[in-house]
DNA sequence: TATTGTTATACTCTATAACTATA
DNA sequence: TATAGTTATAGAGTATAACAATA
């Protein structure tokens, strides 16, 4: 096993230790919006502008079709989101934010861009060096990543 | 908001996206050894010489003590840990690895250890500075942190 | 016949409460 | 009386299978 290697290896568990060492954290952080995970990130993949099919939630949210229906129930049923024809294909539910939805999701996105102590302890340069390698990382990666918090 | 905080804040947030694109992996990754992400926590934290109470597991995995009764019985089924009574106080029971079970969590770490895609993309300077900084960051963290993966 | 979403159901993960043995 | 671990149980999260409506 080559030293190169071991780098990246390195690199990855500490990274990995770090990150589960918050985990407690951002768990709690969903369930100050009443929300569970599956909520947070079936709001966060909601655009304010373009409805979305339910099946494609489903697939960004790697879960099954029948979980979306009852993640979408509960997120409607709070008013955050509504249901829509696609009346291009009637079997089809469109998902949208609703202003209140879409005022929900911006402070969620606000909240969970919040760096965790293991980032927020950095140097100001180590920050800059973790966000430039991290871009170059995204832009590799062939998954397109889902919204951005608006700054 | 300043600046110097959004390079924390973008960082992290392409962080999270690039974990979360590999959940489904490790995922994966687990049920290769036929384990849940529990109990691969739970053979990641016992080490092969000293035998850990049940109490030190269940903070260490941020769990319910009961949650690790069931946890250490399925372990403990398979032949990877045992448990064993401790001299100095007859309420506590000690939790320690097997041969097998020594084996078996040498294989989980050398397979965890495995830099998912987005660090494996990454050239050798980046991978050398992603690993100096968690390094830094895991220096300054309270937490200590569990069984680092043999080289 | 194939696909979208829904319903009913079952399984896994995890916590809470009551309990036993020991301190 | 307090603590370590166990048992019973309940709740959340998620998937599978059968189904209805539409394509």
């Amino acid at each position: 096993m080559d030293v190169s290697e071991d780098v990246g290896r390195e690199a990855w568990m500490l990274l990995f230790q770090l990150f589960r060492a918050q985990r407690k954290e951002m768990a709690g952080l969903s369930s100050e919006f009443q929300l569970n995970g599956a909520q947070v990130h079936l709001l966060m993949n909601l655009q304010a502008a373009k409805p979305v099919p339910m099946s494609e939630l489903a697939e960004a949210l790697h879960c099954d079709a029948s979980y979306i229906t009852g993640l979408v129930d509960k997120v409607e049923q709070r008013g955050l989101v509504q249901r829509m024809p696609d009346p291009a294909d009637r079997r089809v539910k469109l998902i949208g934010l609703t202003p209140e939805g879409l005022e929900t999701r911006q402070r969620l996105m606000d909240r969970f861009s919040e760096p965790p102590p293991f980032i927020a302890i950095l140097s100001q340069d180590d920050k800059t060096a973790l966000r430039d390698i991290f871009r170059r990382a995204a832009q590799a990666m062939p998954t397109p990543l889902p919204g951005q918090a608006s700054a």
